[in-house]
RNA sequence: GGGGAUGUAGCUCAGUGGGAGAGCGGCACCUUCGCAAGGUGUAGGCCGGGGGUUCAACUCCCCUCGUCUCCA
């Protein structure tokens, strides 16, 4: 059976029994921000469980995209050391939100395992926890599974919690014999996981039953697969091989020819799905958070690349397999795939210069040390510091025959890792209050068509918790039945407006969504009193919410000009639309020329003239996405979704505000076009009003200028530059003369004494640098047997003391002797010294000083 | 979120408190039928930004921004 089949045939298979189909929710978890990605199927579900959200449906199944880099399971380093780790997988799964539990759970699941699968009974083997006599009691009578053939284990495998604290209970495993030739370990494979949550632990350890007990099952798609299509390894199933035949056509190598060459080909096959599914996500490599765990992912897999011989960028060449494979359960990997493989390659180019530097470094340190061994602090802040791969680091020490101080490297990671811990905060959950208020509450958003609406209210809130009432002159939020304010999201901000009736006015300063049902009006109540039940008006700030609009739409003009001129590889990375301005980042990796911005600002304002018809409907997501409309990363989409089209110019998916008409957006100008890290720009532009604005004030100025250089605009810019070089020239002319006013002032207040056979040149300049001192001086000492002693009274006061080369005195020692009269230090060469003075006047003191120290 | 490294000429980088440098590249001239190469000369620098210490800061200290990297 195909992995396509068996994905779509287990769906289809709970559908039946009342399941409702989820779409495999993001990797990227939404409801836990203390998770970096998701790692099971039943993520996505975990407020359900928790009873702080609820669905309408009690019974659903998924196909979840699960990414595991760490934790108890799994570590990355043995990812592809293994036949069954993975970073990526697929896990399927069935749940039920306190409605049926063992019974039903344990029937479906053999049902399934039996007549869909076809697995032979006679080779299935089932365990349950040893004091849960209830499943087997199931397994037993119900399913009549032999009592042989239950196996009853302990807490480690056989009970499961969600954390220290909440929902857990145990869980009962199905196992397939794969027969004699196989080591126990890999002979008995488990192949499904049924957890049954019926109990819930507080904070002290007690453990208490759960009112409404629920079900959580896991079956992981990569390992049926390879039950079902007869083979030893899940890298070999129909969905991961061809990845590897790739790889083997790439390095000329074979997979199973060799134990490190198939470790390398099982890296970079696994790798190359993870990477592609993180980025096709919008989590790009960086060197943080998520973006990081992809970066060591990606990097990893050049690393095996490297080992089996390939030593240029490869891994984005395999994007193009991955894609093709899964593009039937995942069609937006399609959308993405010039992206992925821009980034990957660029990504890998990044890696091989890290690795070149690397090298270099080692090279420098063996150079330079005597010893045969490698000290722990040297790979510690080559791997720290410089991220040179350790195991590259052993191989080119072991062909050196070098011994390495690892112990001391781990000491030194330990410790960075415990002061990392030391000072991690965990970042802010959804505050329950609000998660509390989801159940019960849900704010209709009506702002499409309209800006004022009759509502009520349904809850107060201030300074995080719900009150009855507010009092004229209190802060706080508002959530109303229905409401015309759009709460801030995809980069919209939030409206503004009042909330009023004869006895209240409420002034909303913002408007934002905690969760996916509610919106909070946030400000203050000005006049009256508020309490909860009562019947108000909502109006928006209806100016505003057309300037937002502008800004929106013409934002999916900005973006759709971009693909225009540059392709595919450009992704939004990030987007404010505001009132005065918009804020659009997205990837590319150069600077835009200043044809380019032109150009692209002359498209949208062509589309704008154009007039064309804003057209928005609903669609379902899948069907959306078949039509071609954009879908952004970062934004997580419900089943229906909102499709925004500009003529045949922009088609994106959306939920923000638009103008019906390109024309309304009035006039587009793009203000500025930057970086904001790797790989990302930043085009700043303004539409409408705002930009109308903008560019009168721009004309203003640019009329004040080129009244204040009597110039004509055309010209203005010759003649700056010309004005700029002028003023270079001069400054440069000002400098010689200033130097040659000092070379002639030198030459009469030069004074010249002779000290036992030493001609000794003092004097004092009105106005000359340490330079012109110093030219002056240099040239002075020229003649033999020389002392030059020179004070200048501006820019600063500065003393200079310089000799011939034929003397033998320090003077930077003398200068400090012969400054103390005038309030002075300074030092040097011991050729030339200077220094600084507060008083000039006591100059002849210091020359005295100078002759007694010859 | 916590560390480490790094930022100097168009590029690659040296420069451990006291005269901003090298190589490559650019420009001009010479050599050549022409090109490549060579020779001679020359321009090009807020030493990332801000503050501080000092007689004096590219250099030391603090803050900040960008890039690289490790940990979480």
């Amino acid at each position: 059976m195909k992995t396509d089949e068996i994905r779509s045939n287990f769906l289809s298979f709970f559908e039946k029994k009342g399941h409702t189909i989820v779409k495999s929710a993001s990797i990227v978890p939404k409801s836990d921000p203390t998770l970096l990605f998701v790692n099971a199927g039943m993520v996505p579900f975990k407020n359900v469980f928790l009873g702080l959200e609820n669905l309408n449906f009690k019974r659903a199944t998924s196909c979840q995209k699960c990414l595991r880099v760490s934790g108890k399971h799994n570590d990355l380093e043995s990812v592809g050391r293994t036949t069954r780790h993975h970073t990526f997988f697929e896990m399927l799964g069935n749940f039920s939100f306190g409605d049926y539990f063992k019974k039903e759970a344990i029937s479906y699941a053999w049902e399934f395992v039996t007549d869909v699968l076809k697995l032979p009974k006679e080779k299935l083997y089932v365990s349950v926890h040893q004091k849960d006599d209830e499943a087997f009691d199931i397994w037993e009578n119900h399913i009549k599974i032999p009592e042989s053939k239950i196996w009853r284990l302990g807490d480690e495998d056989n009970f499961w919690q969600m954390g220290d604290t909440g929902p857990c209970g145990y869980s009962s495993e199905i196992y397939i014999d794969r027969g004699e030739k196989y080591s126990f370990d890999e002979r008995y494979l488990e192949i499904w996981n049924l957890v049954f949550m019926q109990f819930n632990k507080d904070e002290s350890g007690n453990i208490s039953l759960l009112a409404k007990p629920s079900i959580d099952t896991g079956m992981g798609l990569e390992r049926v697969a390879s039950i079902l299509q007869n083979k030893d390894s899940n890298f070999e199933i129909d969905i991961i091989m061809p990845t590897i035949n790739f790889v083997e056509e790439l390095s000329h190598k074979r997979y199973g020819q060799d134990e490190d060459i198939s470790i390398a080909m099982r890296v970079i096959a696994d790798h190359a799905r993870a990477c592609t599914f993180a980025i096709s996500e919008g989590v790009l490599p960086s060197n943080e958070g998520r973006g990081y765990v992809i970066r060591r992912i990606l990097r990893r897999a050049v690393r095996f690349g490297y080992k089996i011989d390939i030593k240029e960028e490869f891994l984005y060449k395999t994007v193009d397999v991955v894609v093709d494979i899964m593009k039937n359960a995942y069609p937006e990997l399609s959308l993405n795939k010039d992206f992925i493989k821009s980034l990957i390659k660029s990504e890998e180019k990044r890696f091989l210069d890290t690795l070149e530097n690397a090298t270099s470094l080692f090279e420098d340190y063996i150079k330079n040390v005597s010893s045969q061994n490698i000290s722990g602090e040297f790979i510690f802040k080559a791997y720290d510091t410089f991220g040179f791969p350790l195991d590259i680091l052993q191989e080119m020490a072991h062909e050196r025959k070098m011994s390495l101080d690892m112990d001391k490297f781990y000491k030194l990671l330990e410790k960075q890792k415990e002061d990392s811990k030391k000072h991690f905060k965990g970042s802010k959950a959804i505050d329950a209050v609000y998660l509390n208020l989801s159940d019960k509450a849900t704010s209709d958003f009506v702002g499409y068509v309209k800006t004022s609406e009759q509502a009520k209210v349904l809850y107060l809130l201030k300074d995080g918790n719900i009150v009855n009432e507010l009092k004229e002159g209190e802060e706080g939020e508002i959530i109303l039945d229905k409401t015309p304010f759009y709460p801030e999201k995809g980069g919209q901000i939030g409206d503004t407006g009042v909330i009023e009736n004869p006895k209240a006015l409420f002034v909303v300063n913002d408007t934002k969504s905690p969760t996916d049902n509610l919106i909070l009006h946030i400000g203050k109540l000005i006049r009256g009193t508020l309490k909860v039940n009562d019947e108000v008006i909502a109006f928006i700030d209806k100016e505003r919410r057309e300037d937002i609009k502008r800004h929106h739409t013409a934002t999916h003009l900005l973006h759709a000009g971009l693909r225009n001129m540059f392709g595919n590889s450009v992704r939004q990375a990030g987007s404010y639309v505001g009132d005065e301005f918009l804020r659009f980042d997205f990837t590319f990796y150069r600077a835009l020329t200043k044809d380019e911005i032109e150009a692209l600002e002359a498209v949208i304002n062509q589309e704008i003239m154009k007039n064309e018809e804003v057209f928005i409907e609903e669609l379902p997501y899948q069907e959306a996405i078949k039509t071609g409309a954009m879908a952004i990363f970062e934004e997580k989409y419900k089943d229906m979704v909102r499709v925004i089209s500009s003529g045949d110019f922009s088609k994106e998916l959306c939920g923000g505000t638009h103008v019906s008409r390109t024309g309304d957006i009035g006039y587009f100008k793009i203000l500025s076009e930057s970086s904001t890290g790797a790989g990302i720009r930043r085009i700043i532009a303004k539409a409408g009003k705002p930009a109308v604005r903008h560019a009168f004030e721009e004309s203003e100025l640019l009329k004040a200028i080129s009244q204040t250089l009597s110039v004509n605009s055309q010209d203005m810019l010759d003649k700056l530059q010309n004005i700029l070089e002028d003023l270079k020239e001069k400054d440069q002319e000002i400098n010689k003369l200033k130097s040659k006013i000092a070379k002639l002032e030198i030459d009469s207040k030069l004074q010249k004494d002779v000290v036992k056979d030493i001609n000794i040149y003092y004097g004092i300049l009105e106005e000359a640098t340490l330079e012109t001192l110093r030219d002056i001086a240099d040239s002075i000492r020229q003649k033999p047997k020389s002392i030059v002693f020179l004070a200048s009274k501006s820019p600063k006061t500065s003393i200079l003391l310089a000799k011939s080369k034929d003397l033998p005195y320090n003077m930077p020692s003398l200068i400090k002797e012969i400054a103390k009269p005038i309030k002075g230090s300074g030092g040097g060469r011991e050729d030339l010294a200077q220094g600084g003075a507060q008083d000039l006047s006591a100059f002849m003191s210091s020359i005295k000083v100078l002759k007694e120290s010859l």
